[in-house]
DNA sequence: GTATACTATGTAGCGTGCTACGTTAAATGC
DNA sequence: GCATTTAACGTAGCACGCTACATAGTATAC
């Protein structure tokens, strides 16, 4: 009868994914989180401005201000003052970082592979399109339902 | 090239979803999480077991204490010990929230609706089709990716 | 060159997740 | 009945989201 939101099955999902990415992790000392924002500095050469990552993650300056607290106490990366523009910093991974990288090199891909086991490569793939258009449009947030602009 | 991740789309859409939802609430003194608890126990006759909301969430219980400690701060709802089982805890709704709540009766339902407005009524079936497929598995932790079990 | 606006970062405070550990009451074994 | 196990709840402490507000440096207007 009445169908579970999916809203619900989103937040869910999402709980559940990260909690038991935290969870393999942990040995590490590292989260999911900031998993993802190794893996971003290091395709990146090694080094962003703490602007950059906010905008990769996709969240709060605040919110990335203490990933990098944590990260920079674990020893995975180090901030400096960017000499160009003093306003900003660069953040850039340390040695640990890029021997713990190594090992956590597929640890997102089977995360991935994981979490979509039960569907075949066909269905995976529509999930992904579909996902991509409704986040596309929570990203554009200026057309309202009715339509136009001012 | 390489494919967004459906675990990062998840999230994105999630946090989006939610930091939404919570802006619109604001002025009713509720969260999203909020919402839900109280919609629940509407449906659930006005009163339920602090388990029982643990259950429905999917979440743990200290997560649920902290919940519901809010929701009894704003006068939302009453917590009494429970006459029969004296471990547990029966959580009332208030009058208040019964008011509230006849307010916020299409709240959810609109905020899936737009959730999804960019997809045609077949497309967002698949969509909860798929995901269900995926929160199914993440319940049931019993059976890795070899098969069997002991 | 100075006033203004914008940009990047910092801090405070909160909501919602978690695990780990403790307490109390119920259920179960014997 | 009494010991053990299980179940429900409580507290502490942490990670990561957010908004609101503050600060400092850059860029723009004039």
């Amino acid at each position: 009868m009445d169908e579970v939101h999916i809203g619900f099955l989103l937040k869910g999902i999402h709980d559940k994914l990260r909690a038991r990415a935290d969870a393999d992790l942990k040995d590490k000392g590292l989260t999911l989180t900031q998993c993802r924002v190794l893996g971003f500095l290091e395709t990146n050469g090694g080094a962003a401005a703490q602007k950059e990552i906010e905008r990769h993650l996709g969240v709060s300056h605040p919110t990335v201000r203490g990933i990098i607290a944590r990260m920079e106490q674990g020893g995975f990366v180090e901030s400096r003052p960017d000499a160009q523009d003093k306003r900003g910093r660069q953040i850039v991974l340390t040695e640990k970082a890029y021997a713990v990288g190594r090992q956590l090199a597929s640890f997102i891909p089977e995360n991935e592979a994981r979490l979509v086991r039960t569907l075949s490569d066909r269905e995976a793939q529509t999930l992904r399109t579909l996902l991509q258009r409704v986040y596309d449009d929570l990203e554009a947030p200026a057309k309202t339902e009715k339509g136009a602009d001012a």
